[in-house]
DNA sequence: CTGCAGGATTGATAAATGTCAATCCTTTTT
DNA sequence: AAAAAGGATTGACATTTATCAATCCTGCAG
């Protein structure tokens, strides 16, 4: 079960993790699994956890005054989930995230989560990777959202995460684009 | 000149900047001067440095296949700049970047910056430091982008940077929030 | 099988936003 | 002081996208 989690690290990072690095690895995530529809984390809680998706499939969205949702962010196994600025802050979450389909999770504390930061090379590489990708992937989405059509963004998530489409419902496609569910319904048909 | 630069670190990091460590950020950032209108970065060009704006103002956009542009960054004075993919990967930028202000920079080269990394700790704990704020200001921006209307957006700018406002015309305001010139300029007249 | 629930699609219509062209300001240049 | 340039505003109109309501599917629980 940890292997995923180790190889992923040692895929992420420049330098090898060392059988203590593992044993420290494996003594500070615990595994979790959550049901569909079980949430991982409420509006109003504090994200106390981040987890490695090992298997399933999870959203991270806020719901409005109207009770429309916006899914922000969607992960899937091998990506890893929280609302960083809670789980930094310790502040309450803006954000819920729940399962969509029944999910496998690796969880560590932020505590835990700076020790092995501060003790494990590879940890510290692997958490640089992902910010340096994370940034991209946030200016790539950002300048999507403000410079393309509704059919533009759609085609080009086709593109960039076909494997989303796979895995979630076109009603939180749509959410997770910015658009209606029946304009996405259209889109697709246009786009024969 | 430096003393800016050296303050900016020092705030943003936990541990302190040693004179050892002053130096060799004295010894790896270059000065440079934009006029007005003048480009640091242009499509297709490498993003050969990271620069710390010391006074000034510019922007980072794109120019569509119908000479629109898109900004999807702002910069002023103690802000960073450089199109990151292309500085950390090599590759050729997407994106312009240029002063609309006559601008002050300190520069630095990847290879110095890896070094600096390396060898001064404040500097690491800085950069981890602008990579939490910036993934979770990224986060914003996205969920404001997909859920908002072009009003809301407007408002929400308004008291998140209210500094933008002051330093770029409307027109550069309207494409930063995704939304025409026009309909910017009828938004400010609906909200008194 | 049958019925139902969760989605997806479709049509009609409304609302939001974009486009184009004219005009109005201001500031800068000459 | 006049002219030019860069923006901002306004009106008319076009286009995109949202909303609402009615079906339509399709998989699965009884």
């Amino acid at each position: 079960m940890y292997d995923i989690l180790l190889k992923y690290i040692s895929e992420h990072a420049t330098s090898p993790i060392t059988e203590e690095g593992a044993s420290l690895i494996r003594a500070a995530f615990v595994y979790k699994k959550l049901r569909r529809k079980q949430y991982l984390l409420q509006e109003g809680d504090v994200s106390k956890y981040l987890s490695f998706i090992l298997k399933g499939a999870i959203r991270q969205y806020t719901v409005n005054e109207k009770g429309m949702e916006h899914i922000v962010r969607f992960g899937i196994e091998g990506w890893w989930t929280s609302d960083r600025e809670s789980f930094e802050m310790g502040t309450p979450s803006r954000y819920n995230i729940d399962a969509w389909e029944e999910t496998e999770l690796l969880q560590i504390s932020r505590e835990k989560y700076v020790e092995l930061f501060n003790t494990v090379p590879a940890i510290q590489e692997m958490t640089q990777e992902l910010d340096r990708r994370g940034a991209i992937a946030a200016q790539k989405r950002i300048h999507s959202a403000i410079s393309l059509t509704a059919e533009e963004r759609y085609l080009n998530l086709v593109q960039t995460h076909p494997m989303f489409l796979q895995r979630f419902p076109q009603n939180m496609i749509a959410s997770y684009l910015g658009i209606s569910p029946e304009t996405l319904s259209r889109i697709r048909k246009q786009s024969k």
